[in-house]
DNA sequence: GCCGTTTTCGGCCCGACTGTTTTCAGTCG
């Protein structure tokens, strides 16, 4: 069944948790079923098919939650969710999505006016009765009716180029000085929740200059502010520079991460903070200017801010065994872009000199089949015509144009164009594109039939998912990457902002088992090309090295692969 | 509830900012 079952029941996992803290529980348990469910939601493994035995071996798994989840498997629910339920309003977790409501909060509201909805919250607070609870107050009351209006049109979480450009935006901005992006938006996740900026700039000359442009100050100190601007939240942190590694370290986290690193720290007798370690016997602040300071008087190799997941990367550090990760200027070319032969807008000539701008080998000239309604596609005349002119074309470049196609898979596994014309090609793609709603077992065989066509050399956007628009396609994502495997086809990692799919824990799982990594932006646009960079973060989220990568090859061992 | 090159019991990351205080709780990252 893929990821959509064990997300449901790792959401279940999560709602207990919810309804623990709540009920004021240990924090160690709560934080036990919140490792629980992100262990769940990260399995490839789909957690129906493992046993009792396989579950306890997963880290973060143990004796209680392993039960918790055969129960929710089996039945649907388990009996800590249902006694939970029965002491607390199912729905009361919701008032947490409100900012600056936790648990204590919500119990207060709840015990002394009843209130178990954001709509009752409001009403309440309109109707000025929440001062009079002991403990909240006039203030509280106004936070409380500013944050609901926030939650009712936050706009969710930003794409990663989107916080890219208003991070820019911010610095550009305010007074000259060292800045540093940190936070997701620094570790390269796809979807960014709020900004995180590291500065040296003192808070004296940066607070009123953020005053002057924030929709609201959320906080405002000498160690941080947090603000609002353009619907987004921006937390800016000032930093001392001989501080500024383990500042640096703390902001950009995960919070999985540096709880790892600050357990190791106990470990050898050290506390870390944001400011440096503190030695616990002698009381003295060892102060790091550095991130790789932080990590060698931690015992560790230098981690990348792409790998700061807790998905194992502190063990490899301390054995000095992570991965040489993929980077921008292995890349030597582009295995996926459109021309005006199909819904393009740069002709192969103008391809062509920007691939030598770029100073990239190759570039794969994509485009759409003509079998695709959606976009106007190539018909194998067409396709012979552009070949022709990319022969032509290729005599003035240093980059080569390859010839190439991104071949529609049909709704049974069949290619929108015949073997014969297919055969021709440098380097096929095969995408799907259309009837994206088809059950599991079916999306899965016709994706696996594509793969075993000889032809097939690269399967494009895998899942189809556009960030926050499409959800991904119900494939069975195990039996895809084994399928890759056996036929030695690579699965693309399209590198647009919109897509980014394969994402990084499939692609981690994807070169475990050997399969071939192809990163392709999937241009249709000049500027498009430049999206590289977002799959080169990305593929190394996922783990990835350059060998994992069919595009760091030269263009002859490509022409091998494609073979 | 999870976990173990000190431990199967006793730990479990750390600090900033705000509001309602009367010395600190709650929330957040």
């Amino acid at each position: 069944m893929g990821r959509g079952e064990n997300a449901g029941v790792a959401d279940q996992l999560e709602q207990i948790a919810q309804l623990l803290l709540i009920m004021d529980e240990n924090t160690f348990k709560i934080r036990a079923y919140q490792r629980g469910a992100e262990a769940v939601r990260q399995s490839l493994q789909p957690i129906s098919s493992m046993s009792r035995a396989d579950l306890l071996q997963v880290r973060g798994i143990g004796k209680g939650i392993a039960d918790a989840i055969i129960s929710i498997v089996e039945t649907g629910t388990c009996n800590e969710l249902e006694s939970l339920m029965e002491k607390i309003p199912p729905q009361l977790p919701e008032l947490l999505e409100i900012d600056g409501i936790g648990p204590k909060t919500v119990q207060k509201l709840w015990r002394h006016l009843n209130i178990t909805s954001i709509q009752e919250l409001e009403a309440a607070a309109r109707s000025h009765r929440i001062r009079t609870i002991r403990g909240l107050g006039d203030k509280k009351e106004e936070e409380i009716l500013r944050a609901i209006a926030v939650h009712k049109n936050r706009s969710g979480r930003m794409l990663l180029s989107e916080a890219e450009a208003i991070g820019e935006e911010i610095i550009s901005v305010l007074p000259p000085g060292r800045y540093s992006f940190a936070g997701s938006l620094r570790r390269g996740r796809s979807t960014i929740g709020d900004i995180d900026i590291v500065t040296t700039n003192p808070a004296v000359s940066v607070n009123p200059r953020l005053r002057e442009i924030a929709s609201e100050m959320i906080d405002e100190g000498m160690k941080k502010t947090s603000i609002f601007f353009k619907g987004k939240r921006i937390d800016i942190r000032f930093a001392d520079p001989a501080e500024y590694g383990a500042t640096l370290l703390y902001l950009t986290g995960s919070k999985e991460f540096n709880i790892r690193l600050r357990e190791r720290a106990i470990s050898r007798g050290l506390r870390l903070n944001e400011y440096g370690l503190l030695d616990q016997r002698t009381k003295e602040l060892i102060k790091c200017p550095d991130e790789e300071m932080v990590f060698r008087r931690l015992g560790l190799s230098f981690v990348p801010p792409e790998l700061r997941e807790d998905r194992g990367e502190v063990a490899r550090a301390e054995s000095d065994t992570l991965p040489f990760l993929v980077e921008l200027k292995n890349i030597r070319g582009d295995l996926h872009a459109h021309s005006t032969g199909s819904d393009g807008t740069m002709t192969i000539s103008e391809m062509a000199g920007l691939g030598d701008q770029l100073s990239y080998e190759y570039i794969l000239c994509s485009d759409h089949s003509a079998s695709l309604g959606v976009a106007r596609g190539l018909s194998p005349e067409g396709l012979k015509r552009q070949d022709h002119e990319i022969e032509i074309v290729n005599r003035d470049h240093t980059c080569q144009i390859l010839k190439g196609i991104e071949v529609d898979i049909l709704s049974d596994g069949r290619l929108g164009l015949p073997d014969a014309v297919l055969s021709d090609l440098d380097c096929v793609i095969a995408s799907i594109h259309s009837v994206l709603h088809q059950d599991t077992d079916s999306i899965t065989r016709r994706m696996i039939t594509a793969m075993e066509n000889e032809h097939v050399d690269i399967i494009g956007h895998p899942t189809g998912r556009l960030i926050g628009r499409r959800e991904p396609s119900s494939i069975d994502m195990p039996r895809i990457l084994a399928a890759a495997r056996d036929t030695e086809t690579a699965l693309e990692l399209n590198a647009s902002p919109y897509r980014l799919d394969l994402d990084d824990i499939y692609l981690k799982n994807a070169i475990e088992l050997g399969v071939t990594i192809a990163i392709g932006t999937d241009a249709h646009r000049p500027l498009e090309y430049a999206h590289m960079r977002y799959g080169v973060l990305t593929a190394r989220r996922g783990w990835c090295r350059a060998d994992d990568i069919l595009n760091t090859k030269s263009i002859n061992e490509l022409m091998d692969f494609c073979r």
